[in-house]
DNA sequence: CGTCAGGCCCCTAGGGGCCTGACGGTGCACTAGT
C-alpha cells in the first residue's frame, strides 16, 4: 500500500498532521482509490483532513482540482484562509456572490490552469448550467459535500438546490464523493447516501460519545418559571466559563441577552436578523473569550470550533435530536467537563410543529405541470419561471417535489414531463410525498420529546438514536443521578420507597380521562402525573387536581 | 400550536382582564437604488 504511506507522508508534511486518528487514513485511502466516503465525526475530530489530504494527493498526480460544496460563504472563506496559509495563496479558491466578477474569473482560471487544488462553492451556484458545464471541463478529482446533513435538513424546502447535488454529480461524470457531517442518525445517513447517488460508500463513524458533557433536562410547567430558571442557571454556569444559550425565536434571544446583561454578564443576542457586521463581531468576541454567553437561534454554530465552551443551555426544545446533538456538541471540545441542559415544556413543541409544517401547494404544482405538458420539450428553469410567474427558487422547490415522485425529470437542457399519468394524479402524488415528509419531521420531533421525557439514562437514549449502543447507564446525566439518589434512599429506608405503594395510578397502568380518553401512566414527579394518551400524546396533570376532581379513572 | 401586543371594556380613572389577529428559523444569489 504505497498510497497509504504517501498519504501519511503528505498529511505530515503538508498539513502538519503526523498522527492520524481512527478512520482518517482509511477515508483518505478510499477517496484516493476512487471510493465514496461518508464521514460522521464531530467538529474538531479532523474530518476535513480526510478530503484535503486526498485532494492534494490526487492534485499532485493529475493537476486537477476537487470541488467542495459548503453551505455558508463565511465557512468557505474560513477554509480558504486556512488552506492558503498551508498550501499557498491560489491553492484554494471560492466562487460565490461575495466576490466580484473579476475575482470569480480569476478563481476559475486558477482551477483551469491547475494551480487550485480546491474549488469551494455553495449548492446554489450549481443550479446554473453554465457553472456545471465549466466544472465538468475541469474533470474534478473529488466531489466533496461538507455539512452533508444539510442535504436532508435543508434540501426539501429551505435550500432546495441541495437536493439537486446528486444530479449535478452525475452530470460531472460521477466523481468520487466525500460527504462530511458532524451529526447524522442512521436514517439521515441513508438519505445522504441516496441523494448524492453514493455507491457502496465507506461509512466512517467516530467520536460520537462525548462522556465529558453532562446531560440534564429540566421540566417546566409555566413559561414564566422556565424563563426565570433559565436565567438563574445561565448566570450560575457562566461563573465557571463561557457558553451558549439557544432560544427558539429572535425576540427571545434579545430578551434573554438583555436580562443577562443586566445581571452583569457579557451577553449578546445572535440571530439572522442582525446585521452581518454585528454577527461577525459577536462571533469574534466569543472565540476570543470576550463574551460570557451568546444567546442565539439556530443561526449560531456551524463551523464554530472553540475548545473551551463550558455549557450549552437550551431554553426551548430543538426540532430533532440530530440538531440537539450538534448544538450540544459545541461544548467541551477540550475534553474538560461541560454541561448540556435542556429546559423543556411540552407547550414548546407547538412552535416546532409550526416550523415543521410545509403545506404542499397543489395549485402551483399543477401550474408547472401544465406548462411542461404544453411544451413537449425540455424547458429550462428560467423559462418555467417566466411562464408561471414564480421565482426561480420556488421553481427549484416545486420541480424537486415533482422529480421525486417521478412526474418530471430535470436534465441538462431543462425539465421535462416524463410520466404519462393525468396531471391531477401527479399533483396528488407530490402532495402525498410532502405530507409523508411532514409526518417524518413530526416523528423526529417525537423522538426529541421522548428524550426529554425519558426515565432512563439520557446518554443511552441519545446514542441509541444514533445507532450506537452504550451498555451501561452513563452516570453523568440527571436520570442517572436520580437513580443513584433513589437507590441511596432505599438503602437508608431499608425497604421499598413509600410513594409506590400508596400511589393511586401506578406506572404503566391504564387510565381513562373523560376528555382525552384512554392513556398510559408514564411518570410520577413531585406533584405531577404524566400520562401518554392514545389520541393526545403526553399530558401532565397536577396530582392535586387529579385527586380533587377525579380526572382519571383506572381502566 | 403558543405567545405577544394592541385594542377594548370594565368599573368607576388607572390598572386588570379578556379577546383577537399577527407572528414565529436556518442562507444563498440577484437586483435596484443610493
Amino acid at each position: 500500500m504505497s498510497d497509504e504511506s504517501a498519504l501519511r507522508a503528505l498529511a505530515a508534511s503538508s498539513f502538519n498532521l503526523p498522527d492520524l486518528r481512527d478512520g482518517q487514513l482509511a477515508g483518505m485511502a478510499a477517496l484516493a482509490d476512487g471510493r465514496d466516503v461518508l464521514a460522521v465525526m464531530p467538529t474538531g475530530y479532523g474530518k476535513s483532513a480526510i478530503y484535503q489530504v486526498a485532494a492534494l494527493h490526487l492534485h499532485k498526480a493529475t493537476g486537477r482540482p476537487a470541488v467542495v460544496v459548503s453551505p455558508l460563504i463565511a465557512l468557505q472563506e474560513d477554509q480558504l484562509d486556512g488552506l492558503s496559509q498551508v498550501l499557498g495563496p491560489d491553492a484554494a479558491v471560492a466562487i460565490n456572490s461575495s466576490h466580484s466578477d473579476a475575482e470569480v474569473e480569476a478563481s476559475w482560471r486558477a482551477a483551469e490552469e491547475g494551480t487550485a487544488v480546491f474549488l469551494f462553492l455553495a449548492p446554489e451556484q450549481l443550479a446554473k448550467q453554465s457553472t456545471v458545464d465549466r466544472i465538468k471541463a475541469l474533470d474534478i478529482t473529488l466531489f466533496v459535500v461538507d455539512e452533508a446533513h444539510c442535504v436532508s435538513s435543508w434540501g426539501h424546502d429551505f435550500r432546495p438546490d441541495y437536493l439537486a447535488l446528486g444530479n449535478v454529480r452525475a452530470q460531472l461524470g460521477n466523481p468520487p464523493v466525500a460527504a462530511l457531517t458532524a451529526t447524522a442518525s442512521p436514517p439521515v445517513r441513508d438519505e445522504i447516501v441516496e441523494r448524492l447517488g453514493m455507491k457502496k460508500p465507506l461509512v466512517l463513524v467516530h467520536g460520537f460519545d462525548r462522556p465529558n458533557i453532562t446531560l440534564d433536562v429540566v421540566r417546566h410547567h409555566e413559561d414564566k418559571g422556565k424563563r426565570q430558571t433559565v436565567l438563574e442557571q445561565v448566570a450560575a454556569l457562566a461563573r465557571n466559563g463561557h457558553g451558549l444559550l439557544y432560544a427558539a425565536t429572535r425576540k427571545d434571544t434579545e430578551k434573554y441577552a438583555a436580562r443577562l446583561a443586566k445581571e452583569g454578564l457579557r451577553a449578546e443576542a445572535y440571530h439572522a436578523g442582525r446585521p452581518a457586521r454585528d454577527r461577525e463581531h459577536i462571533h469574534e468576541l466569543f472565540l476570543n473569550d470576550k463574551l460570557d454567553v451568546v444567546v442565539a437561534t439556530t443561526a449560531f454554530g456551524m463551523g464554530i470550533d472553540k475548545p473551551n465552551v463550558r455549557f450549552v443551555v437550551h431554553a426551548d426544545i430543538p426540532e430533532s435530536l440530530d440538531s440537539y446533538y450538534q448544538e450540544i456538541g459545541r461544548a467541551g471540545r477540550d475534553g474538560q467537563p461541560a454541561s448540556a441542559v435542556l429546559h423543556y415544556r411540552s407547550e414548546d413543541l407547538g412552535l416546532r410543529k409550526f416550523f415543521g409544517t410545509h403545506s404542499p401547494d397543489p395549485d402551483s404544482l399543477l401550474a408547472i405541470l401544465k406548462v411542461l405538458k404544453a411544451a413537449h420539450a425540455p424547458t429550462p428553469r428560467s423559462s418555467l419561471a417566466e411562464l408561471t410567474g414564480f421565482k426561480a427558487r420556488r421553481i427549484t422547490g416545486l420541480v424537486n417535489q415533482l422529480e421525486e415522485t417521478g412526474a418530471v425529470s430535470a436534465g441538462k437542457r431543462g425539465v421535462r414531463l416524463t410520466s404519462k399519468a393525468k396531471l391531477p394524479t401527479l399533483v396528488a402524488d407530490a402532495v402525498e410525498l410532502a405530507e409523508a415528509r411532514q409526518r417524518v419531521d413530526q416523528s423526529r420531533l417525537t423522538m426529541m420529546r421522548a428524550y426529554a421525557e425519558t426515565d432512563g439514562c439520557r446518554r443511552q437514549f441519545l446514542l441509541g438514536y444514533f445507532g450506537e449502543d452504550l451498555p451501561e447507564p452513563c452516570g453523568n446525566c440527571d436520570r442517572c443521578a436520580e437513580a443513584a439518589n433513589q437507590a441511596e434512599m432505599r438503602k437508608s429506608d431499608g425497604g421499598v420507597p413509600a410513594s409506590a405503594a400508596d400511589e393511586p395510578f401506578p406506572l404503566q397502568s391504564t387510565v381513562v380521562h373523560k376528555e382525552w380518553g384512554p392513556g398510559l401512566v408514564m411518570r410520577h414527579e413531585d406533584d405531577v402525573i404524566t400520562v401518554l394518551f392514545e389520541q393526545e400524546g403526553y399530558k401532565t396533570l397536577s396530582r392535586a387536581a387529579v385527586v380533587e376532581h377525579q380526572l382519571l379513572k383506572p381502566a
